[in-house]
DNA sequence: CCTCCACAGGAACTGATGGCGT
DNA sequence: ACGCCATCAGTTCCTGTGGAGG
């Protein structure tokens, strides 16, 4: 075994070299088993007012509001499974359904993977091909035939009333209303949204039924979040393997902004890997402050790598002309189509992308007015120009023109 | 004070995809 | 086989607008 294979080496020193993370499950935001949240009242709450299920009634439905990283997701999955784990021998079976509008793309989807949580087969319910009030026609049909109690855990709800509202159909309504339409069984709805002013948006027929219950969920402070990250990396490090003035850093970083407990421990994960990688015993400031620099890379080349390639194009062209106007970008932009072959797209078209790019934060557009030369929104980039060519460099269409 | 620029950005539509029910 | 429904990227057509220059 030669000493000197540069992959020998590197085995060596991990397996010789001490880990500092003990258990890195529980460095994950959305570790379930004993978290630690300090969220007690909030636990109580929601308990409160999903009780009546123990009590074979129907409970009233439930919106639960707070900023991300506020635990209320985990807090209401905690309480659930809890509740389904007394009533599993009772003959009054519970059916737990959790889904994340985000995750869906559309209203349509959102439903089927209620469904497909329900055991209704593809052949039951296709994943595409039928009409919206057929999926739900079947979803209550299932509920029915079966006798269940569902509860559906709807995460984020506020985008799905956005899907909804594009679409102009009723489904939160006639989820409320479901259960005048169930002989047997019963839905229940626990709307969960980041948005505390969402409900204002809707229909009041809506909110009347949706809003019976309202927990909302206060931001954490630093001194909270402190507390959440001690106790986890008391659980996952071993011990004072994390220096003070460091977790004191993260704290406040994840904390001064909107006290989200999500950030601060993926930013003590991710320092305690860095600080593992250099083979440091301790967690230090710096670690942290590299984290977060590499976590905010790291979102920036996904979000790169993930555009279309139209999009890219454009990514490119402001990158070319920083700083410049939506026209110049556009004839930047069909030079580039001819470059790479490709038809061009609408100015219409290309406006709205670099709406959509803005939005994700990879540019920031201003409007100006210049008079006579009428007005434009100029474009600049807020990230490198090396991290664009990083990101985009193995894609085969785009090497000749970064 | 009016005009007119260079777009912003809304609305409605199209055509392709994919799969239903009958 | 045919009509229908939903979705998505993209197009067409449109109305709106702050202020420099006449």
């Amino acid at each position: 075994m030669s000493v000197s294979d540069p992959i020998d080496r590197m085995l060596d020193a991990a397996e010789s070299g001490k880990s500092i993370i003990k258990n890195r499950n529980i460095l994950h935001f959305t570790y379930i088993p004993n978290i630690i949240l300090h969220r007690d009242s909030e636990q109580e709450q929601v308990t409160q007012s999903l009780l009546p299920i123990l009590k074979q009634s129907r409970p009233s439905n439930l919106l639960v509001y707070g900023k991300p990283g506020t635990g209320k997701t985990l807090v209401v999955k905690k309480v659930l499974s809890k509740i389904q784990e007394r009533v599993e021998k009772s003959n009054f079976p519970i059916k737990l359904i959790y889904s994340n509008s985000k995750d869906e793309t559309t209203l349509y989807g959102l439903l089927v993977s209620l469904g497909r949580q329900l055991n209704l087969t593809e052949k039951e319910l296709p994943s595409t091909g039928l009409a919206t009030s057929e999926v739900f026609k079947r979803l209550l049909n299932k509920i029915d035939e079966e006798k269940l109690n569902a509860i559906f855990v709807i995460d984020e709800i506020d985008y799905l009333a956005q899907l909804v509202a594009k679409t102009g159909k009723d489904i939160l309504y006639q989820f409320t209303r479901a259960n005048e339409r169930l002989k047997q069984g019963s839905l229940t709805l626990v709307g969960i949204s980041n948005d505390l002013t969402f409900k204002e948006k809707l229909d009041p027929r809506v909110i009347s039924s949706l809003g019976e219950e309202e927990i909302v969920f206060t931001n954490y402070n630093v001194e909270q979040i402190k507390k959440i990250l001690e106790e986890r990396i008391h659980d996952s490090f071993i011990e004072n393997s994390v220096e003070e003035p460091a977790l004191n850093l993260c704290a406040a970083l994840a904390g001064g902004e909107h006290g989200d407990a999500r950030r601060a421990i993926d930013l003590i994960r991710v320092a305690g890997e860095i600080a593992e990688r250099q083979q440091s015993d301790r967690v230090t400031i710096e670690h942290i402050r590299e984290a977060t620099q590499k976590i905010e890379e790291n979102k920036e080349e996904t979000s790169l790598k993930s555009y279309p390639l139209h999009e890219k194009l454009v990514i490119i062209a402001i990158m070319k002309a920083n700083g410049s106007s939506t026209g110049e970008i556009y004839s930047s932009y069909k030079n580039l189509c001819k470059v790479v072959g490709r038809d061009e797209l609408t100015q219409r078209r290309v406006t709205q992308m670099l709406s959509e790019i803005e939005m994700s934060g990879i540019i920031s557009g201003r409007i100006i007015h210049q008079g006579i030369h009428g007005r434009t929104k100029k474009y600049k980039l807020t990230i490198s120009s090396e991290m664009i060519k990083k990101s985009f460099k193995d894609e085969l269409t785009l090497q000749d023109i970064i």
